[in-house]
RNA sequence: GGGCAGGUACCCAAGUGGACAACGGGGGCAGACUGUAAAUCUGCUGGCGAAGGCCUUCGGAGGUUCGAAUCCUUCCCUGCCCA
């Protein structure tokens, strides 16, 4: 390793929440040798968002100073579903789909992450393969009194709703990845606690030397308030498009702009700070320094041009409130169409009610005309550009 | 195993024979205002219909009734208390 043990801790400690124990770290990094460096993923829904980047560009510093990341697949652990937030008891994966998600998966992860520093394996290996002789023997590891004292669980029962022997088996379960796999440093979010450091206690009783739990700050989705994340529908997907990545970028709370510069971008930290002043004393308009984080995500995860040009369509669209300069086409048969069947048709409406619905309210327009008559009818011997609530375009046409 | 309380739309939750496609809140969508922000105000939020209206929905299956989310039977599920 060429980078000293000291240089490399300052690196590690860059954006983190917690960190345990710093001590430790030193002194395995002191050791020179390649740490292993563990990050559980769900396999469940195959899309990387910018929250879980959080967590992998931290993984990537890793590798950068010639260290290993170990990516557990949670495909046994995936039907237990991580009582951590909310919790859902998940439907068994088959090997099929777990291995269609990982194919999906690695694709994006390996946009973060250096695929020659990475190691894939399944949890349901070892964790498949124990026997209830094991089960037992783990399970004996841990008290109910300690399980039951988290959040959610005690929560929950407070509350009345169900808490499954099953459940309270996860964290076991996550603990015990960390021994099969001997991992020195595991990684996730404050609101993985619990569940990093039952790994080091069930390692210490294994006689191993037990990892080190570093958890990244919690990025909030779109929403501002809670967790990013796939069940809440408050995420950017680090595979969509610039536009909607822009487009979401920018109805982000303004609160978050200095955040979500720090922690899912590579802008430099003296940039951002230049940003978080002007903005806290006034001297900068939000939506400037938005439209700059959101030009920042988009190179990152698509192209400088891509950025430039999704951020010029933006201004035209919102700022000047002119067309895009692209308008997805959709190809018609008829000559002309009720506008109701044609915003179903084009699947702008996913009801004949719905549709009629937003017409009452205003919300659709053909070639910037407000229609607000449901039995319009659309002359389609010339295309026409339908337009749908804000942000909805579509160009329509005869075939 | 026994007793009690529950299961309602995306979520929470009211409704306990007809006025219920089902109060209210959250979320979502749309309009106004804007910076596609926040806040605020307004409207909408099962499907079909221009409308009258019709159809599907209140854990599952049956039944009573002119009529059921509401009553009965049975089954499944959850919580609490007792064993």
């Amino acid at each position: 390793m060429a980078i000293d043990a000291d240089k490399q801790l300052e690196i590690i400690k860059a954006g983190i929440a917690e960190l345990i124990s710093e001590k430790e770290l030193l002194h395995k990094l002191k050791a020179k040798r390649r740490l292993r460096v563990k990050l559980g993923i769900d396999p469940s829904g195959p899309e990387i968002h910018i929250g879980f980047s959080v967590v992998l560009r931290k993984l990537r510093q890793f590798q950068d100073l010639g260290h290993t990341a170990v990516m557990v697949v949670g495909d046994f652990t995936g039907m237990i579903g991580d009582p951590s937030g909310v919790s859902k008891t998940r439907p068994k994966l088959t090997k099929q789909q777990v291995q269609k998600n990982m194919v999906k998966y690695k694709e994006q992860i390996f946009r973060i992450l250096d695929p020659q520093r990475t190691e894939f394996v399944l949890n349901s290996k070892w964790l498949g393969a124990l026997s209830m002789y094991d089960l037992v023997e783990l399970a004996s590891k841990y008290t109910v009194a300690r399980i039951l004292e988290r959040d959610d669980f005690s929560q929950r029962l407070k509350d009345g709703l169900p808490v499954y022997m099953h459940e309270i088996l996860y964290p076991l379960c996550q603990g015990y990845d960390s021994v099969a796999i001997k991992s020195d440093v595991e990684l996730g979010g404050t609101d993985q606690k619990f569940n990093l450091l039952v790994g080091r206690e069930l390692m210490r009783e294994s006689s191993m030397e037990p990892q080190v739990v570093l958890m990244m700050p919690i990025l909030e989705g779109l929403d501002g308030i809670r967790k990013m994340s796939k069940s809440f529908n408050n995420y950017i997907g680090i595979t969509e498009t610039p536009k909607q990545m822009l487009g979401k970028i920018m109805s982000l709370p303004d609160e978050l702009i200095v955040k979500y510069f720090r922690l899912a971008t590579d802008a430099f930290p003296h940039r951002v700070e230049e940003y978080h002043m002007a903005l806290e004393d006034g001297s900068m308009n939000p939506r400037d320094a938005k439209l700059d984080l959101a030009k920042t995500l988009v190179r990152m995860y698509h192209s400088a041009q891509a950025a430039q040009k999704t951020a010029e369509d933006f201004q035209r669209v919102f700022t000047q409130r002119e067309l895009p300069e692209k308008i997805d086409e959709h190809k018609v048969a008829k000559a002309s169409m009720s506008i109701v069947d044609l915003l179903v048709e084009c699947k702008l409406m996913s009801s004949r009610g719905e549709a009629k619905r937003k017409i009452r309210e205003g919300a659709i327009d053909v070639d910037g005309v407000r229609i607000d008559d449901i039995n319009y009818v659309v002359d389609l011997k010339q295309p026409v550009v339908l337009r749908a609530g804000k942000h909805k375009f579509l160009r329509v046409a005869r075939k």
